[in-house]
DNA sequence: CGAATCTACCAAAGCGCTTTGAATTATATG
DNA sequence: CATATAATTCAAAGCGCTTTGGTAGATTCG
């Protein structure tokens, strides 16, 4: 069923169908309720794709996840796009998605722009600096980042963690316990959230005199033999830390497994931080979290990032929009004064 | 850049110019050849939406992420996406996404239809029965189902793991150790995956003649916390179980986390098997698998399940298809034999 | 050499919508 | 009651592509 054959049907022209199905206001009360039910009856629904070549509205958002060198998604994916897609489902829009290799993100982009198949996207995974965000403003595609990017030339719209006060913060709290050789077992540095968090961690130690030491800082792609790995190394240096700070849930599950391995305590003989982001599959603990943590949900960001998208795409003349959510450090079972 | 303006920059047709860029023979090759270069110059590309609208063809694959009431969505997802991804975008499709709570599925699919957004579907997380099969059946959807419904009128296209059989050697695997007491840590039994897989533990056993406890049996949402909780709870009753057989990694590393607090080493004290989906972010060790495991890769069924889907829709008329993959046996170093 | 056959191109219709500008019909106004 | 005005409805153009059904001009053949 298409609008031609309802209206033919309906004995009217497809304007008038057209217009009492999306609720323009000169069509009489009486003729919408009639074109409602008969549109219900025959199960009518306007075609995406004539409608979006007819309005030059593509209701769509592209999402490009980047494929690490080692092939591995980021499994924040999941939860971010389930914040997204709610919000995109409410709008009337759909989620493209595409899962493209660094090297190909750029053509993703100028593909999704000249075929005109979304109306904006979603950058994920900022670097630093970041070529896309250029891109993106030349070709003059809409567009909200997942994060921020440094060495930037013209303003841009985003959506972040304060990383580096999170990571602060989680350092000066271990601090204040007593710690005084604090291990950082980071993301990638060539991303920039990594950076900041980085950039924190150093502030703290600075701020009481403490020296960096880069036997004390790892970064690398968050797995779960990362964190495993990195414990061990670590624990075999002549001055072990006290205490890590890790950069997720799952190199912490890594982290875990070697501390236990090793027959220490979390908590007691080590202590742990993690930035969580309330996967919903990796939940850290009940009422009283497993691990510390800095803790942001990452849900309600892809939520809230659609969201932005979505205004941006209405009204694209407006100047960028920020959005900077401090992370809540909630103490758990894994952390305690520093030993001896 | 439109086809028009191309063509009347060229001085040529729109239909010479359409034909000159889509391979078709009637066209000069020095015509091709000017064609394209101008193509390139003024970076051309076709409105997806145009093409589509007027082949009939949407070039998109829908893909309904369920969500369950607790509000997760499977983490191999990511995975079986960046495979599917790939897939579609050498033949050119996109992919579109939405995730739905469990009571919103059915309006999903119902609207991928009428809107004519994508030309076909793959169906995740079967159910025992499925109600999306005769669904998709009715409105003519083409289809392929990622794992098996049972008890279904008409025969349909799917993928599936053999987890029947997988599930069956494993348990077959720990009896051959000496173990008399295996316990088996399944997925929510209300997914066709997790019955396959009781019904498979259940064989192995009673060809053995060993007693099937309900005890030793426990179904419910994959997480973490479960795997503890289980391991937690069956290691308290009299006779506690000298194996585990666990449905994920997730659950497992919450088994893990149990054992080491239990003191119980893995593969001397307790043996434990898993049913390892190579997680790009949650790997399974490396040559030698951490957990003995059936294993089997979610990415790759991603890539398959795109291509028969493709195939699908290609030939339509054409017979169901039926792809059964046999999980992987590898043995690591959580297993040994049974204690005493 | 004229007819038949290719070859290379083109005009126009159609995909299913929205939207503009005009045409009805109903209502209000003097 | 005639006319201005408001309330409805409509015909047709347009979105950017593909594809059908041509038509010229070049080539082949009897």
């Amino acid at each position: 069923m298409n609008l031609k054959k309802l209206s033919e049907v309906l004995n009217l022209s497809q304007t008038t169908v057209s217009r009492a199905l999306n609720g323009y206001p000169e069509v009489k009360e009486h003729t919408r309720i009639r074109v409602q039910a008969a549109a219900r009856k025959y199960n009518y629904r306007p075609s995406n794709l004539a409608k979006s070549l007819a309005t030059g509205q593509a209701m769509a958002i592209g999402h490009v996840l980047p494929l690490s060198t080692h092939e591995i998604v980021n499994p924040i994916f999941t939860d971010f796009i389930s914040g997204a897609s709610e919000t995109y489902a409410k709008a009337g829009y759909d989620m493209v998605l595409s899962v493209v290799r660094d090297e190909d993100e750029e053509m993703a982009y100028r593909e999704m722009l000249a075929k005109r198949s979304v109306d904006g996207v979603i950058v994920h995974g900022p670097r630093i600096p970041d070529r896309r965000i250029e891109l993106l403003q030349n070709i003059g595609m809409p567009f909200l980042m997942h994060g921020r990017a440094a060495i930037v030339r013209h303003d841009y719209s985003w959506l972040d963690v304060n990383n580096k006060s999170a990571f602060k913060r989680a350092t000066e709290f271990l601090l204040d316990l007593g710690h005084k050789r604090i291990a950082l077992i980071n993301g990638l540095e060539t991303m920039n959230f990594a950076a900041r968090r980085r950039n924190g961690y150093e502030e703290a130690l600075q701020a009481r005199h403490i020296p960096i030491t880069a036997d004390l800082m790892r970064n690398d792609e968050m797995t779960e033999p990362y964190g495993y790995a990195s414990v061990m190394a670590m624990m075999r240096l002549a001055q072990p830390p006290t205490a890590f700070l890790v950069s997720s849930i799952i190199p912490a599950i890594g982290v875990r497994r070697a501390l236990q391995e090793l027959r220490l305590e979390m908590g007691r003989d080590i202590s742990v931080i993690i930035h969580d982001d309330e996967l919903s599959f990796l939940q850290n603990g009940g009422e009283v979290p497993m691990f510390t943590c800095t803790r942001s949900s990452v849900r309600k960001a892809g939520e809230t990032c659609a969201q932005m998208l979505l205004e941006i795409i209405r009204d694209p003349a407006s100047v960028p929009r920020h959005t900077l959510w401090e992370a809540q450090l909630s103490v758990g079972k894994s952390t305690g004064p520093a030993p001896g």
